[in-house]
DNA sequence: AAACCTCCTTAGAATCATTCTAATCTGTTG
DNA sequence: CAACAGATTAGAATGATTCTAAGGAGGTTT
């Protein structure tokens, strides 16, 4: 049934979490799940602005912000916060975590079997976990 | 030999890691480490300057980003990344691990004990672990 | 304690990422 | 294709943080 037109299977993406598949949020979804042969991706707002901008995609910023964060929402993206100012943006969103490489801002997936979290505290009576981060911050050099 | 004068257990604190004892920095220090006290706290930058203020310490919000910061490169202090767009200073140093409070945008400390963390992926070559940063975010009720 | 030098503090401007606003446009449904 | 809800937009607004450059304050030397 799924015709292989360039954006079936994208528009097969939004449409089950309640996203119209817009020009905009197409083409930004391509570039997120599809640039790089559908590698993991870490980005942030600004650059996928200017991805969209080089691949002549009119997209402003404020439509880049509300579908990155409408993505998350929607369970297509995990956002990562390893610096305060800024937020990254990432593809996979199994459970996994994350290398920060401190000196270039560079994050990297490690997945979850890599990290054995035993014995995680009991959280607040209450409280519900809803995602547990683990970043390893790593530096250059000896 | 130290006289307990208000402020000598602080002096003694700035001296070693080469930060003069100004009136400004000794004042901060008071707030960080001696208030409620000498309970851990997770701070911002604001909220320090409100303390600050409300204890009749005349400083610029320039220089409570300032003192935090040297705070944190002289190891008195520890930044803890959270959200993106605000950063908490927590006055605990020692190797432990959060809770987030997403709700409330609380912080609450894990001791390193409580989380075990075996089996930790192996750094990429050339990469040194600066710190491993665990955060379990939770939110409220059922 | 005056001189001196370095480091510190400051007000205010500047920056940066992000969010908001209000107007316009577009996808979808009847 | 009319109509409406939802989407996009430029640009202003916000909020946290950093910068600037000028004046002030520790600490040491006389």
């Amino acid at each position: 049934m799924t015709k292989d037109r360039p954006y079936s299977a994208l528009v097969q993406r939004l449409k089950p979490v309640g996203l119209r598949p817009t020009r905009q949020r197409l083409a930004l979804a391509k570039l997120l799940f599809e640039a790089q042969g559908g590698c993991d991706r870490h980005i942030t707002a600004e650059q996928l602005h200017a991805e969209a901008v080089a691949d002549n995609v009119r997209v402003s910023l404020a439509t880049i912000y509300n579908s990155l964060h409408q993505f998350t929402e929607a369970g297509l993206l995990r956002e990562v916060v390893v610096e305060s100012g800024r937020s990254y943006f990432d593809t996979n969103v199994s459970d996994h975590h994350h290398f920060y490489f401190e000196d270039s801002g560079r994050l990297q997936d490690i997945p979850g079997e890599l990290v054995q979290l035993d014995s995680l505290p009991t959280p607040p009576s209450g409280a519900k976990v809803s995602r547990v981060d683990v970043i390893i911050r790593l530096h250059d050099g000896e």
